[in-house]
Order: structure tokens, then sequence, then C-alpha cells
RNA sequence: GCACCCAUAGCUCAGUUGGAUAGAGCGUUUGACUUCGAAUCAAAAGGCCGGAGGUUCGAGUCCUCCUGGGUGCACCA
């Protein structure tokens, strides 16, 4: 049994009682944790709400206490509950039967896992890395969000599809290629040979980073300050005209970069075990003509119009009335150029037309990769749809129910505009469909600036926060920090377990370099921006994910222990809990183990808040605050030397219970433990 | 100019939909390895929750104003 059906069925009690009593409807019942122990093992501040609409219905006063009194006798009969308090001003705490209770939580469930009736599709598109360059650190933060909240879906029982938006045809692309081009004046053939003669260690999407802030510095004649050359800047325009239009050499040219930065992006996303279902291009978006699909059901449904005079003459703009108008700004969003060129915001509009099955039109398909495990990752083409694995079966991609956009805070206004643009088109769906997640950026603490030898001004080195710039190369790329993070846990583990093999101590390191990476990602909430200090991230003790990893690891070896002196559970305290088991579990000493149990058994609920608010930290702090109870529990009890059988098995079961809760925690913020560390 | 975000311990951050005595990590000080592993545990110190009003049984949380920081507001993406 799961804690939360219990604290669903008194919520429905109390609901009921309510009405019965007082002839009142509420909506929606805030379940609390009481601050201590001795104040039960649930809150309920329902009477005060009571007293409130009491007061607006009939205008009678009514103390809370005594409307929680009249709602006290219906809760008691309440299996699990053993008794019912009154307390403070008006509380209504809960106490469980304990050892029932247990029993009941820690037995092995035989039904079905995940009941969920809600087969909606979830769309949560993330990473969307500009396939230029290596990724760096904020990128890393997108894709963690992003794939911990995919997980923390799943977990919660819903079908969710995974998409990484490649922006193949962008100027991030061209400005590379004009480094390709005119800085190193490379063909395609000279760029494959250097591409495999590059180290693995700085592969080519560490070339083109390298590369791009060439590039930068190229437009404006070396000087990073200076102006940019307008003649140069023709050369982008060139090439950026000659990747839309497909088929030809620098289109050719432009898509092996941009194929071949995809691959090591998604290498890098490996080794954090990030994957995708499918890869949506933006070629494809204009090649199979979603674009013009998408401006003729906004003609339609009279979301844009054109402009025939004025500053935006010739343009196709959208209305955009919150924002007020100024000499500098735009109220409307223009959405086709007077050139006839389609923007971004009008791309983006076409794309979320299609995620939400709403466009009419579908891309092609081709498996891009697969993975030992049987997960394939789709590209979208433009040639037909190629069977050419037909062990891999094709999924139904697109029609999503409600689509998650996991985009930086920057982005915000622009997303505004698709979204309002989206429920212009389809208001049937309206603007709850499309989703910004939303985070704040990744900065550069003004010490992780002087490690990595970047010059501050004086300026500068009084911020907060030095903001990354791909431009400039001012950034942390992933695959350092992370080659940083497994050296750093290999000479631990080296130290701790010279026992194991070379392959195992790199195994666990890699796990534990995970864990510290996605954990210090995780621990911020998305609204918070994030200072990068090497110090911190690189940090394996305190708030970390291999503090909560240490805590499983642990856990695991008393039940390797356990195995080998032939110590095994007593299944039958399970199944009919003793006197004596009540009898541990009261008192001082009862009230922490119990505690602990009550903490574990909250795993579903801390999830399911994770995943309606978006916000996995609220999962990592639990986890962190789980693994912590453990360790206090695990420092109090001698498990394995414990002679009182009876209480031996309750410890092993409360254990056993903590550890499958805390492992299961990992795993959903994509954390794994390793057999020793 | 307009919109959005942030301000909580020395530092970095949590704080459930408005609920009981505002928490954690780091750092500092002091203790605990003959034990299921010390990447651990315990204890201490550390707070006018940026300021001022308001809403109510109750405000770190909601509203208004102010101060100080950040980010957006392209015929870029």
């Amino acid at each position: 049994m799961k804690l939360l059906e219990l604290q669903n069925r008194i919520k429905s009690t109390i609901g009921d009682a309510a009405r019965e009593a007082f002839q009142i409807d509420l909506d929606q019942l805030a379940a609390e944790v009481p601050p201590r122990t001795e104040l039960g093992d649930l809150a309920f501040p329902v009477a005060f709400e009571l007293a409130k609409q009491l007061k607006q219905k009939t205008g009678e006063k009514r103390p809370p206490r005594t409307i929680a009194e009249a709602l006290k006798p219906k809760l008691e009969s309440i299996e699990f509950v053993q008794q019912v308090e009154v307390a403070g001003a008006g509380y209504l705490n809960v106490f469980f039967d304990r050892a029932k209770l247990l029993s009941a939580l820690t037995a092995k469930s035989v039904g079905s896992p995940a009941e969920s009736i809600d087969r909606r599709k979830l769309m949560v598109e993330h990473t969307s890395i500009n396939p230029n360059k290596s990724a760096h650190i904020g990128h890393v933060r997108n894709s963690v969000i992003g794939d911990t909240f995919v997980r923390s879906l799943q977990a919660a029982g819903n079908r969710v599809e995974v998409q990484n938006y490649i922006d193949n045809t962008g100027v991030q692309v061209a400005d590379v290629v004009v480094g390709f081009m005119h800085i190193e004046n490379m063909t395609l053939d000279d760029i494959k040979k250097l591409d495999a003669s590059l180290p693995p260690e700085e592969p080519f999407d560490h070339y083109c980073w390298d590369l791009y802030t060439r590039v930068g510095l190229f437009y404006r004649d070396g000087n990073l300050d200076g102006e940019q050359n307008p003649e140069k800047l023709k050369l982008r325009a060139e090439i950026l005209h000659a990747i839309e239009e497909g088929n030809n050499p620098i289109a050719e040219l432009a898509d092996y970069v941009a194929t071949r930065n995809v691959e090591q992006i998604l290498d890098t996303m490996e080794r954090l075990g990030i994957r995708y279902d499918l890869l949506a291009r933006e070629s494809e978006i204009l090649h199979l003509h979603f674009w013009e699909r998408a401006f003729q059901l906004m003609k339609e449904r009279g979301a844009i119009h054109f402009v025939s005079e004025g500053r935006t003459r010739g343009c196709w703009v959208m209305p955009f009335e919150s924002h007020t108008g100024t000499e500098e700004h735009e109220s409307d969003k223009i959405i086709v150029r007077s050139n006839g060129t389609v923007t971004y915001t009008g791309k983006d509009i076409a794309y979320q037309l299609w995620k939400l099955g709403k466009l009419g039109l579908d891309f092609n398909y081709k498996p891009f990769r697969s993975y030992a495990d049987g997960h394939a990752t789709w590209v979208t083409t433009t040639e037909p749809n190629a069977e050419t694995q037909p062990e891999v079966p094709r999924p139904d991609f697109g029609g999503g129910a409600i689509v998650y956009n996991v985009i930086d805070s920057r982005q915000s206004y622009p997303q505004e505009i698709v979204r309002k643009g989206v429920a212009a088109v389809v208001p049937e769906v309206g603007e709850e469909a499309s989703v910004h997640l939303s985070y704040e950026m990744v900065a550069l603490s003004p010490a992780a600036c002087e490690e990595l030898g970047i010059e501050l001004s004086d300026e500068d080195r009084k911020r907060p926060y030095i903001e990354m710039s791909g431009r400039k190369g001012l950034g942390v790329k992933a695959d350092d920090l992370i080659n940083r993070l497994e050296a750093d846990a290999l000479a631990e583990v080296i130290a701790r377990h010279p026992d194991l093999t070379d392959t195992e101590q790199r195994e666990t390191a890699h796990a534990i370099a995970v864990g510290a990476l996605r954990y210090f990602l995780l621990k911020f909430t998305r609204n918070s921006v994030i200072a990068f200090d090497f110090k911190e991230a690189l940090s394996f003790e305190g708030e970390t994910g291999p503090y909560c990893q240490y805590a499983a690891v642990r856990a695991n070896s008393i039940f390797r222990k356990l195995e080998t002196a032939e110590l095994t559970v007593i299944d039958s305290e399970r199944s009919h809990p003793s006197n004596a088991a009540t009898e541990t579990l009261s008192g001082e000493a009862g009230d922490e183990i119990w505690s602990l149990l009550m903490l574990a058994a909250r795993l579903e609920e801390a999830n399911s808040q994770a995943a309606a608010s978006a916000e996995p930290a609220v999962l990592a702090k639990y986890t962190f605050n789980l693994a912590k109870a453990f360790n206090l529990f695990y420092h109090r009890h001698r498990i394995i030397a414990e002679e009182n059988e009876t209480k031996r098995a309750m410890l092993i079961n409360v254990a056993d219970y903590t550890r499958q809760q805390l492992t299961s925690a990992l795993e959903t913020l994509g954390i794994s433990v390793p057999e020793r560390m």
C-alpha cells in the first residue's frame, strides 16, 4: 500500500464529514506534516477554513476547535488511524497505528504497478542546443531539468515523449560554416579529414566551440569590441540563405557540421543518462512546408494581419496588446518580414502546432541512433519514411495533449508570443496546452572566471556573477566538467577500494560524477540563477548527490552482509505485527524510527508534487532529507548486532523499505547507486 | 519607458495552496572510527525573512508603494 492512498482516503472522509455536519463543500483540502512527531503523522488545518466559510454562509461564529471536535469521530473509524487529536487553535492531528501501517507499507505489493488511467501523451522538449558547438554547463542545466521532469512524470504514471529541437538551419550554424569556409578555407572533405584526426578528448564539437569564437572576432575584424564588418556579415547571409534553400554544396557542408555536433552533444548527454525519442529538425519544418500551412491557418483565423503602411510596412504581424509600443519597441510582433521570410517565432508556432497534432502535416522519420537496451532515437527527414530497421518499430510522434518546453527564462517573451499564436489558431486547446518550463541561467562566479583564466574588468569583479557567452567562448564545457568530476571521484575510489578492478573503479567514479553534477544542478529551484562555482560543483560532501548515493550504498551493504550471514528477514513480522513491534515503535526511540519510515513513505507525494509543479528541486531536496534521516538511523542502530529478534526484524524492514524508496528517488533524479563507493 | 524575475544565517540556497517554535549545506568552534564503511554522525554559535503600509483568527508566503540587483522588450534565434 502507498501512504498517498491512505492520505487521500482521510481527505475524502473529511470532505464527507464537512458536508454532512455543515453542508459545506471543500474543493481543496490541505494536508500537512506536523512540525514534531509528538503532534502526529498528518495534520489538517481544515477547521480554520470551515470556520471562515461558516461565518460567510450563516453569519454564525464557531471556534475552529469546536468544528474540529465535530469532525474527529469520523476520522477515527478509518483503518490504520489509531487516534485523532484536536490541537493548537484547531488542528486535526492524525496518529497512525504504527505497527499495522509498517507492515502494510513494507508488504510486497502484488497488484498492478502504475495504475494510471490517464493515457494522454505529454510532450517535453528539452536540450535544443544550437548544433554548432559543444554543450556547456548552462545547456546541461536545461537537459537535466528536462530529463528529470520526464522521469518524474513517468514515475507518476504518465506517458511522455521527449523531443530535442535541432536548429540546423539557423544563424549559429551558419556562423561556424563561415569559419570553416572563410577562415580555415576548408572544403567538406577537409572538414571530414580534420574531424577524423581530432583526439577523443578534444573532439569536433570542441573544435567548433573555439572556431565559433574566432568567427565572432572575424566579423569584427579582430576587435571584439569593434563594429561588425558589413562585407563579412554578407558572407553569413549568403551562407544562411544557401542552407535554408538546401540541395547545394554549402547546405551539404552545413549538414555535416550540424549533424556531427548533434552526435557529440548526444554523446555528452548519454554520459549523464539523458536520451531522446525524437530529434525534430528545423530543416524539415522548412522543407516539408510546415510554415506555409501554419501561415495559412493563422491567416484564416485572423491571428495575423498584413501591414500596408508605417514602420512595419510589408510585414505580417501579430498584435500583442499587453505590451505597449514605444519609439524603440514595436507593440506588434513581426511574424513574416517584409522580404517574405519567416521569423523564428513563426517557425516555432508551426512546430508547436505540429506537436499538439493540430497542423495537419507530419514529418518523415528515420532512426538516428539506437542503444543497447533497445531504446532508439529518431530524427525527422524529408525522405519518405524508411523502415530501415524493421526490428525497431517506429512510434507515433506528435499529438501531445500538453507540451512542455524547457527553455531559459530569457526567452519568456518570445515564448509568450508563440503560446498566444498557437491559441489563436486552435482556441479549443488554448494557451494552457503550451507550457514554457522556464529556468534561470547558469552564470559564472568571479572565482570560476579566475580559474578559467578569464580577465575581468573592475566592474565585473563587483558583480555577483558573470553571464556566459558562446560568442566569446566564455563558459565551462560540459565534457570538461564531467571529466574533472570523474577524475576526482576516481582518485577517491582508488584510495578507498584498491581491490576493485579498473573497470569497476571507473564505473563507480562515473556514477559518482553523474550523481554530483545532476544533484548540483537540481538542488536549486528553477527560478534561481546558479552562479557556477567549481568548489561547490566538485564537492562530494554535504548536500550533494554522492551523499545520497552513499546512504543507499551503506544500506545495501547491510543486506549484503545479512545474506552472507544468512540472517534473513522474519517475514511473519510483516503480516502479523507483534506486540513487541508496537512497543519498539513507541516512545522516544520509536519516534525516531517511525519518522524515518514516514519520510520514506512520502516519496510518491514528493514526486507528484515535483511533477505537478514541474520543479525537480522538490524531489532533490526530498531525496537528500531521506538520505540524511537514513544516515542518522544507520548511526543509531546496529542492525546486524541487534540481539532482540523482533526488533532486528523491524529494523531490517525499515532499512529495506528506506533503501528501496531512496534508490527509487535517486533513479527518478537520474542518479544510480554503485555497489561500493 | 514597459514587462517579468530575485532579495531569508558570514557564504550558497530551501521554505508546500497563507498555518504550530523560520530550515539545510558550506564555513567557524567542539566532540565521535576495535562496530553494518567517517564521502558519516552529534553539539554549539549564527536571523528586524531588503524597507513601509495593508488584507485576517494567522503573513517569509497574498495586495500596494519604495529601495537595491538581474533579465527581456529586433524585419536575431
